[in-house]
Formats: C-alpha cells, sequence, structure tokens
DNA sequence: CTGAAAGCGCTTACAG
DNA sequence: CTGAAAGCGCTTACAG
C-alpha cells in the first residue's frame, strides 16, 4: 500500500492542475487550500483533500520554491565527518531539523583530510569554505550551521551575508551567534573534583599551547585551585598534541619530577591513554597508585583499565541548540549570540580518593 | 576579492534577463552559451562570459531544474550517523560525489537510535524509509545511495523505483546494485593467518546468530580449517552480540572447556576487548600466553595492549565505490548488480607464533 | 549565428 | 468563496 503511493508520485508525477481538473475547480484554489489559506466551503476543501490523499500528490518542489522563496532546507557546512564530534552533533542537529520539517544538506570541508594531504595554505581552506556557503547559497538554504571540528575563531564567513547562520563548536569575530561548551568550567569541575577527593598535586597534560580548549581548561584548572588556596606547580604543566604518544612522553618526563603529583589531568582521554600506557611500564596502576582522569569521553574511555573518569561533552545538545538558535532566526526571532552549554562529569574507577 | 563575488550573488541576485540586457542579446543566447551549446561568434561568446564572470552570475537551481530535470544532487540515506561505519563511508562517498560535481542531500534514518528508543516496529522502520525516498524524491535526487550499518537484506525499497539507487554495506531481494566487503574472504584470511603463526585450535566468539556477518565470516573460518585439514571443535564456538560484555562472557565460559585453544578469533574488535578483560582476571596475557585476533579495525583496537590485530575494513572505498556505482547508472551505463570489496589484515601485536 | 515564445509547476495579489 | 492572470528564472524547440 505505501508503495503505491510511492509509485503515483514517482511514475505519474500528479500536477496541481491535474488535482484542479479531477475537482473541477481551479489551481489557485488547490493551491490555497494546500497552503492552509482560510475561507473555503468545506465541501470543496473536503473534496480537494480527499483527491490529493487519493492521488498521493506531493508539490513539486523546485516550482514552489521558485515562486515562494523559501526551501525548508538547511545547509550543514562540517569540517570534517570523520572528526570524533562530528556524529553526534549532526545527529543532535537533524533530529531537530526534522522535528520542525527542515531537509539537510550536507557539504564536508574535510578540513583534516585535506590539512594532512592536500591543502596547502589557510587561503585554499578559506576558499573551500566560500565554495560551500556559494553552493548553499545557490539551492538557497534558508539558513546554514557551520559545524567546527574543534573551537577556533572561524575567519571565512562573509559579513553581511544574508543567510541565517549558526556556528556549531567554535565561534568568529564577527556577530554570528554560535553555540559551544563551556570548556572552563569542565576545567573547573573536574579540578574540584579532584580535589574533594583530596587530591592537591595536580599535574596537567594539556592540548597544543594555542588551543582554545587548551586555554579555557587551563582556565578552570587554575581557578579551581586558587578557590582552594592550593598552590600550582608549573613543573607539572606540560602541553602535548592530542595523540597518545604525546600522553605518553609527559607522563614519562613528569617522573624526572624530584616530587610527584597524586593524580594527572589529561585534557583529553587520548592522552590519557598515553598515561595509562607509561604507569603501567613503571609498574604503577592508574586509580590506585596515581589517579588520572581525561576529557571527551570517547569510546576508548571506557575500554581502559581502570575505566577512565573524563568529561561528558553534550554534542546531541550543542547540535540540537544550534538548529533551534538557526529556526530562531529564520523566523525572525532574537537569539543569544553565544550559547555555551556545560559539559558533565563522568565519574569512573580511575581517580582514588586520598582524604 | 572572493567575498564581493559572494555578495553580488547573495544580495543582487543577478538573472539571465539581466545579462542578456548588459550584452544586447537575448536570454536565450546567453543560455545557450552557458550550457555549452557551439556555434556563436566568438566576440558574443567573449562579451557574455565577460559579463557573467564581472557580476558573478550563477543560474538559479530551482529555475533551471524545474525545466532541465537533472538537480546533480545526490541522496543519501544513512541507517544511523552515529554507526561507527557511517562516518568514514560517507566521507569516501561525498568526496567522490564532489569531484564529479553533485551535491549531497541526507536523511538520516536514526536506526539505533530509534530502535532502542522510539520504534514499535519493523514497519515503522519501513515508513521512516520510505518516508525518506519521497523527501528525496520531491527534491528530485538524480539518485539516491541507502547506507546502512550492517549487512543484511533492506527489504523496504519500492520495487520499480524510477531513481538510480544503490545499496552500501548491504543488499536486498531486488536486483538492487549493492557494494559490500567480503566478509568471507577476510574470515578465511585471518584463519589462514593464525594459521600460518602455528595456530590449529581456534575458538570463535562471533557475532548473533542470525547476521550476515556471522555466517560469512564463519564460513570464511571453515573453509580454511577444511583446506588445511584441520579439526574444528564446535565446544569452542559461541555466540555473542558484538558487545564488550558478551565477548567477555564467552572467554570465560571458554576457560570451563576440558582443553584449551591457542587463539581466540573475535568477530569484533570490541568483544576482543572483553576477551582481554577476561584474560587478565586469570593472569594470562594476550599476545604470549593465548593469541586473540578480532575484526573492524576499531580505534579501541590501536588502544589495547598488545595492540589488535585485526581486519580493516575498507569503508572509504565503499563509500567511493557506491557513489561510482550510482553515477554510472545516472549516466545509463551498466554496473555490476553486487560488488564486494576485499579487506585487509592489520597485524600488530596480539599473535604469538608458535611454531 | 541569434531571438521570440512557450512552458516547467507553482504562488500571489487582485477582481468579482 | 473562487478564479483569471502574471510571473518566479530558466530551457528548448523552432523560425529566420
Amino acid at each position: 500500500m505505501n508503495f503505491c503511493i510511492i509509485y503515483y508520485i514517482m511514475i505519474l508525477m500528479i500536477t496541481l492542475k491535474e488535482i484542479a481538473e479531477r475537482c473541477g475547480v481551479s489551481i489557485a484554489t488547490v493551491s490555497n487550500i494546500l497552503n492552509g489559506k482560510t475561507n473555503f466551503s468545506e465541501e470543496t476543501k473536503e473534496r480537494i483533500l480527499e483527491v490529493i490523499k487519493e492521488t498521493g500528490y506531493r508539490p513539486n518542489y523546485m516550482a514552489r520554491t521558485l515562486r515562494a522563496h523559501k526551501t525548508n532546507t538547511i545547509g550543514i557546512i562540517v569540517d570534517d565527518v570523520i572528526d570524533f564530534s562530528a556524529p553526534n552533533l549532526i545527529d543532535g542537529l537533524m533530529g531537530y531539523c526534522e522535528g520542525k520539517g527542515y531537509k539537510i544538506v550536507l557539504e564536508n570541508i574535510r578540513f583534516y583530510y585535506k590539512t594532512a594531504n592536500i591543502w596547502k595554505s589557510h587561503d585554499e581552506y578559506k576558499e573551500a569554505v566560500n565554495k560551500a556557503i556559494q553552493e548553499m547559497s545557490v539551492i538557497k538554504v534558508d539558513g546554514i550551521i557551520y559545524i567546527a571540528a574543534h573551537s577556533r575563531n572561524i575567519d571565512c564567513i562573509p559579513k553581511n551575508l544574508d543567510i541565517p547562520f549558526v556556528i556549531s563548536y567554535a565561534y568568529d569575530d564577527l556577530e554570528t551567534p554560535c553555540v559551544v561548551f563551556d570548556d572552563e568550567k569542565a576545567g573547573f569541575d573536574m579540578t574540584e573534583y579532584l580535589i574533594s577527593k583530596g587530591h592537591s598535586k595536580i599535574a596537567l597534560i594539556m592540548g597544543n599551547k594555542d588551543s582554545i580548549h587548551t586555554l579555557d581548561r587551563f582556565k578552570g584548572f587554575t581557578k579551581a585551585m586558587k578557590k582552594h588556596s592550593l598552590p600550582v606547580n608549573e613543573k607539572w604543566q606540560y602541553y602535548g598534541n592530542w595523540n597518545l604518544e604525546s600522553g605518553y612522553d609527559a607522563c614519562k618526563n613528569l617522573f624526572e619530577s624530584k616530587e610527584l603529583p597524586s593524580a594527572i589531568f589529561s585534557f583529553n582521554d587520548i592522552m590519557a591513554y598515553g598515561v595509562y600506557k607509561c604507569l603501567s611500564e613503571k609498574n604503577l596502576r592508574p586509580g590506585k597508585d596515581i589517579s588520572v582522569v581525561g576529557f571527551d569521553n570517547r569510546e576508548v574511555s571506557r575500554f581502559m583499565t581502570p575505566e577512565l573518569t573524563t568529561i561528558y561533552i553534550p554534542l546531541r545538545e550543542i547540535g540540537e541548540k544550534s538548529a533551534d538558535t538557526l529556526i530562531r532566526i529564520i523566523n525572525g526571532e532574537s537569539v543569544e549570540q553565544k550559547i555555551a552549554l556545560p559539559c558533565s562529569l563522568i565519574e569512573r574507577d580511575s581517580v582514588c580518593d586520598i582524604n
């Protein structure tokens, strides 16, 4: 039965005109009823609705939007779909859009892939984003959401762009609305958690020095330490580059210090895994001899032994909020310029209470 | 400079008519030149191309496709973007389409999310797929690719659908072209690899009993054993459900056998991780006391200690091949009905040579 | 080599 | 309460 209806649409391609003929009315009448205009006799209205249902008629999208200037389509430009945060972000976003009757067009910049293999300069990246925006503009999307792979200043969105635009997981210099998560608070919360477990000697394995994520998490850490009047040992602060090896190396260096910390706060789960590796070589047990925490709640964090205490980033929620914000803009409502969603701490078994 | 061009398009919205006026020719002439028709005086052609470039004119997509019936858009219907295989599949596919000048529209069925939370029956799923296909048909995509989350008979594609259609990562009863990977050969290869390392006593921790993946990998295993005239011990064969716990449980049960195998072939990496867990409780070292191999090459396989030997599934290649197949169909070329891409074995440190 | 005109399938004032 | 008509921005025979 379902199938029959589909056949109709695809093979017969019924038009407004035919519906009108079958009902003995004008196409204007059918169109108006279809668009929810009122003031029609119940009789004609019912007859038309009946025929529409029978035939499985669906308006021609191209014709409609050629006139009506609204496509009910939202464009997503994503830095890279293979980034760990992208799927959940996209899922949250699409789930929300679906509920509101929007279609999704996707452009994949392939940021990681291309920076590693193809792109020679930042200009090339900018050009790719511009091209993506142009594509979106050609098909007249109602709005665009840019999904970044990491927090940074997105500097390639044209000023005065007349398409509603929202940035997800990053921000820009202009007044473009953005939805991010609260790195600083997460850094603060994790630090306070460690302190609550009796840890005052906390080592840091951070990300790249110029990363916004590094900066903000560090700010949160510092605030928490200050709040509890705890001294911060700069010798225990390392910069990594988010990958396993850098976590491993940092941990190794750490053990050359005279005094050792009781806990290691790694700014992502992958580096925390490097720490585990290093500890195991030294016959030290994470969560027993020394506490370790991560960030991101990557799949690997559940598979580590002991399971890693970490920070959950509300990816799905960021996606939903981004979509909500964009749709508000489309509808002419006012929105906050910057929305920072809170993370939450996932307590597992990698921290011991030394109180 | 880039930006200026964009502004033009978006704000001024130049039309064919205006180009024609500026050049002192008819819109038909401009349109024809734009569409690569020949037989025009070099002079007019140059003048028109010049003005088009100057103004940054781009044809109105809606108007063009309303007439021309080709959208250069491909629809992707994906079981679930948050499935582990989806991002690379999508990436491969989009990379290929981009190169060929196609746009991508995405529909996310949210298979896992919905089966777990919302969907009550298979019919609801079918309806969702039908709805997605309808949406695609309304916007007149040139073709559709269905990306499945696991191999199975996709039974909800309308027969005689007049839109080119390709199934990725699964297949159907009809003659719909599909691109999958060769589970059986991968099972065979892994088994032969273990045999080459001196293992003849091989335990199996498989997936669900009715899974195509389970069936095919098992078939490959059996073939390899037979080829080398090795006996198969059915007591060492367990069915899991792909998750950590089932791998753990199977391993635990295995150790109640009188005789123990020298290697365990887990049909995915996650269950292999459960095996690692179980072994560590028994103070047995994977890769030393007993060999373990997995399947999928999930991120976690690189993070296990010792790193897991596993099977790489050519996700990106499947995506590319699917796109290639679809575009061939769109262009009226003939294609193979079923394409099975080979996997490859990734040798790491979880197998010891006992020759 | 170039252009007038019909038409793709709709929406939207406007008239009655 | 309903409909004739213009028009969205293009493409495509067809005529010259």
